[in-house]
Parts: C-alpha cells; structure tokens; sequence
DNA sequence: ACCTATTCATAAAA
DNA sequence: TTTTTATGAATAGGT
C-alpha cells in the first residue's frame, strides 16, 4: 500500500518516466529550498535548469540579470582595469553581437545533435541530422578502434622490450655468478659443492646457463656486493 | 546534548550569528541537491549564490557561461536586436572574449561530434562521445519516427475529411436533382421517364437517397446552374 | 495526483 | 566552523 523506499544511488535514472518524476518533484523541491535560503539568509540566489528535453525553468531572488550581472562581475575579479573605455568599444559591439549569434546557433546545433530540441524540425531536417550522426558515430568508432589497437600495439613493444631488458639482464646476472663462483673455486679449493647449493637449483632451469666467457673478471663489483645473489627468497 | 528541533518560518532570520550558521548549512545543502537533480535527472542546473555579506557560491553542471547564455537564448525568444542604442554597449572586451572561447570550444565540440578532430581525443573521450552520439542517434531517430506518424495520421485524418464532404455533396447533388425533376415533372407532364436515366443509374448506390424533403425549392440557384449535374465524368 | 515508509536535511546545542 | 542529536522535510516507490 505504501512506498518501501529506500536510498538510491546518485547516478542518471535510467527509465525515462521514473526520471520525468523524479526531475519533477526534486525541481520543486530545489526551487523551494532556494527561495528559502534567500529569504532566511537574505543572499541573492539565482537557479536556473533546463530539463533534458531543454525546458527551462529558473528562479531569482531578486532579477535574473542582476544576478547574471553580479556574477560575470565576480567571475572578472583580476582582470581589466580598462580606462576611459572609449578606445574601442564601438567597435566590438557589432563584433559581440554577430559571435553572441554564432554562439546561440551553435548551442543549438549541439542541443540538437545531442538530441534534445528536435520538436521543431521538419522531417527532412531530422533526416540531415540522422546523417550527420550516422557519419560522426562512424568516425567516432573507427577512430576509438584504432586507438585502441595503437595502444594495443604500443603496449606489445614495451612488453617485448622488457622480455628482451630482461633477458640481459639475467645474463648479466649469469654472468656475474659464474665469475663469483670461479674465484671461490680459486680462494677455497673444492669444498664449494659441500657447503653450498648446486647451482641448477638456484638458477631458473628455463634459461639455459649462458656461454659463461667469464672474461669480465671483477670489473664489476658493485653488482657483486649490492645483490644477495643466494638469497631463495 | 541534543536539539529540540522546531520548524522555523520562513522570514528573515534576525540573529546575526544564527542566520550565518543556517546560511552554511543550507547553502551545502541547496548545492548538493543541485547536483543531485543535474546528475539524476541528466538536467543543466547553474546555481549562483551570494551571501548577504557579497560573497559568492556557485555550481553549474557543465559550464556556468554555457547555462547563461542558454538561458539568454530562451528568455529574449521574442524580443529583436534592441535598438542599437549607446546605452548597454558596455559589453567590454572580456565579455567579447568569453564568448569567442565558447564559441571556438563549441565548434569544436560540434566538429568532433561530426566526427572531425578526433585524433587528439583519448579512448576514455572518445567513448563519451560515442555514447553522446549514439544517444542523440536514438532521439533523433524516435522525433523522427514520430514526425512521420504525425504526418501520416494528419494526412489520413484530411483524407476522411474530404471523404465526408464528398458524400455530403453527393447528397446535395442528389437533392438538387431531385427538386429538378419534380419541377420537370410539373412543367412536362409524364416525358420525364423517357427522356431521362432512372435515377439509380446515376447516384452512387452506397450512398442512400436522402429523405428528399425537396424543401430547398429554388434556395440554391448557383449549385444548379454552376454544376454540370448530368455529365457522368 | 496522492500516500506512506524511509531517507535526508537541519535547528538547536555544544 | 564542525559535530551531535532529535525532529521536521523531502522523496522513492506504490496506488
């Protein structure tokens, strides 16, 4: 009988008719609490919503231009200290005028495309539009697609790359255990094997003990000191 | 410990230091809601506050110049270009900047849904485009398909209409011929049968002799004179 | 539009 | 200002 409600989560409403209430009832109440705070408080509030199908709806406390005024004002803080004035303000009045259209068509052009609108055009403008989103959808895809394998591609060279830097650098590492295990043989005769691990069970078996020239013959003996060569963990 | 909460009017609230705490209070709260109904209900919402002391609180859902001049837009719908006028050509060059900046940000917002310029855009962007489009796509597509409906049920809605007109004067006509036959009858005699077609020969059989009161006698000179009655094409 | 169980916002106090 | 708490308001889900 009555409504179980419960919290929702604050993201868009999917279904259309539960979003078209839900707009409703939450305007009136975002309205009602704006005028509340301005009387309460006596601020200057300005509130304006266009609904998804680009209804408008606003609320001033005091006049909407006034407001708008104030706040293009504030938004201005730092800049201009603009003298006289005169210099050129003739000039950019026809100029403002002329992209204050241009900018007015292009809103609605992008209203429209995003599809919001559309009631007052003709079959034959709808069809153009249809068109045109067909056309960039495509492009919007072909593109992303490309992208994608790009960074797919870019990924797959950076892997072999570390394959590769890898690769050397357990060489290297080899390498540098063979000459450390030759001066041992050297310095303690053969009790080596009796103290110590076989070196197939330490090294990875997957690759392969390499040539062992052992010709760098301590030229490196900071990555002898600085990594526990032994450590299993 | 706790508050024993009570409603408040709505008026002015004169101690300074509490008008100030429900100012905060209510602020968060008014802003919060804002973006709530904007992210719930996919709705533009530009909130501006000031405090009473002059400071300023705002929220917009995508750019607060955007939701300005959207609303321009709707509001001056019938007035024109305002006498060119020196009296608000105040309109500095700031203002003329802003709006070329929306201007070019909306051209190329408008180029990239049409699918130009995409290469600088990332897979993430490019996905919100997609989804943009293909929503629009869907809009655009459903106005579309309704448009036509409109059209066809309007079309069929004229087509009905001249039906019924058609039958209505083919019920005049019928009158008409009627009344003239009487009147042959009186002024002929009995010849009318021979040098004329039977009346069935001639009306559209769906359509019922009408009760024939002959009582527009005369009335309607011009049907009779400007119409060729008999001619079957 | 209306109804109600619930969640949310917030007045008062600290 | 922020937090706490008790309570008034707003509202999600039904009808």
């Amino acid at each position: 009988m009555a409504g179980k409600r419960e919290r929702i989560a604050i993201r868009r409403i999917d279904n259309l008719a539960a979003r078209q209430v839900t707009f409703s009832k939450r305007r009136r109440g975002l309205f009602k609490k704006a005028e509340e705070l301005s009387i309460l408080c006596d601020a200057e509030v300005g509130l304006v919503v266009f609904s998804a199908t680009g209804k408008l709806f606003h609320f001033a406390s005091s006049s909407m231009n006034q407001i708008i005024d104030r706040y293009d004002c504030h938004s201005k803080t730092l800049q201009k200290s603009e003298a006289p004035s005169q210099l050129q303000s003739h000039v950019d009045d026809s100029t403002c005028a002329r992209l204050r259209e241009e900018l007015a068509e292009a809103s609605l052009e992008l209203r429209q495309l995003r599809g919001e609108e559309l009631q007052r055009l003709s079959v034959q403008q709808l069809q153009e539009l249809e068109k045109t989103l067909e056309s960039g959808l495509g492009s919007v895809r072909k593109t992303k697609s490309q992208k994608i394998l790009d960074e797919i591609n870019g990924l797959e060279r950076k892997r072999m790359q570390l394959i590769e830097e890898n690769s050397r650098l357990k060489e290297q590492l080899q390498v540098t255990r063979m000459a450390r295990m030759e001066m041992q043989l050297g310095a303690e005769s053969e009790v080596v094997y009796e103290e110590g691990q076989s070196s197939e069970s330490v090294t990875n078996a997957s690759y392969p003990r390499p040539s062992a020239d052992t010709d760098d013959g301590g030229s490196d003996t900071s990555l002898r000191l600085g990594l526990p060569l032994f450590s299993s963990k």
